[in-house]
DNA sequence: TACCAGCATGATAGTGACTACCAAACAGGT
DNA sequence: ACCTGTTTGGTAGTCACTATCATGCTGGTA
């Protein structure tokens, strides 16, 4: 139970991971989703049907996996609640982005580029990834924390963040369809801007 | 080939689905939705499971059907194009909602209510039916046809899509949670004047 | 009346995602 | 050397869904 060993499972267990989905996209992305089964996954990984269900529940969590929606309720929860809810939102939205750059778009555009299109054309996992948005946008809704007994607030801040999260995903689909040849969060700054205004959500960073 | 014949063959099709469809609803009310398997559904309804499948290609299928989405979007089509985005939008939901309910609310609401929950409540029917909600935005967007060379339009009209629907959803759902007790339409009104202001949708009808 | 053409339904045998359930291997620490 | 928990693998099943073929029913025709 010590530190160290527990670390090195996890590592290990990751790296599992990582081999999987990393076969998993490269299949889906070569012969199309429906066409690649998950016996097909787990034989290009090198591993049992049994190993990838079990650090993939769905097929579609092969795709479809690491949401950001705690660190952008986070943020909101932390912002000024005087504000105008599009600010932060929006804010909180363009922060998320510009954390995310150092992490993956930076480091395997083409991975991410591949997940997006895969997630845009393919019913089943656009579907899903339209549920986890919507599971967000409840979970910014709670993050504002405004007066609940006011029912219109509620119309309000449900209308704000599916405004917000609306330019966030067009922004996305508009750098998937250009090949990701756009930079991301600078995309997002400016379909935030393009909507609520320079003034609403801030210079872009 | 006559006339006749292909409208009494209509009605008898009709009258099929709708026995499955309500045995479909019946059980997945009284055990739930996974819990009831196409078997069930299609004893039940005293048919078998081919026949199901044949009128509802999938599951969800059995909850989900007849979306309305041409009618919006003719709606949105028709509307001058020099009104703000969320007027012309917001008035062909509005219209749509009070054509509807001479149909379905008032004719079988506990039908619909219970559809309603369960679509709120089950995540693979959760999924569909804001994906269908998806599709129903781009086909808004596209009726909207404001000049599509200007990026920055696209990303409004997108936002403005995203929010009257949302104000759409959360509407409905405040009414599934009240047990349908409330006038749906009127409820969508509400929303939608809350998160706009009555100038722009215009007084309730 | 006998017959024909077309739909609607039905039975059979699959595929593939996913889920128990149990067995084996392989650490890590005592 | 001996446990103990974690990871993995195999087996057999359920269920949604499909393809294919056979059957019956129904409204119109020679």
């Amino acid at each position: 139970m010590t530190e160290r060993h527990s670390t090195l499972r996890a590592r290990r267990r990751a790296q599992t991971q990582r081999t999987i989905q990393a076969h998993a996209i490269r299949l889906f992305g070569e012969r199309g989703y429906d066409a690649t089964t998950m016996n097909d996954v787990a034989e290009a990984a090198g591993v049992s049907p049994m190993t990838v269900y079990r650090h993939f529940p769905t097929k579609e969590d092969l795709v479809l996996a690491d949401q950001h929606g705690e660190l952008i309720a986070e943020r909101i929860a932390a912002s000024p609640a005087g504000q105008p809810l599009v600010r932060r939102i929006g804010g909180a939205l363009v922060d998320a982005a510009a954390a995310l750059t150092g992490d993956d778009v930076a480091a395997d555009r083409q991975f991410l580029l591949v997940r997006l299109q895969l997630m845009i054309s393919t019913p089943a996992l656009r579907a899903r990834h339209l549920d986890n948005q919507y599971a967000l946008q409840q979970a910014i809704v709670g993050a504002l924390d405004d007066d609940a007994t006011d029912p219109d607030a509620a119309f309000q801040a449900q209308a704000a963040a599916s405004a917000c999260l609306a330019a966030l995903h067009t922004a996305m689909v508009r750098w998937a369809e250009d090949d990701g040849r756009t930079d991301l969060p600078r995309l997002i700054g400016k379909a935030l801007a393009a909507v609520f205004g320079d003034d609403v959500i801030g210079p872009a960073r």
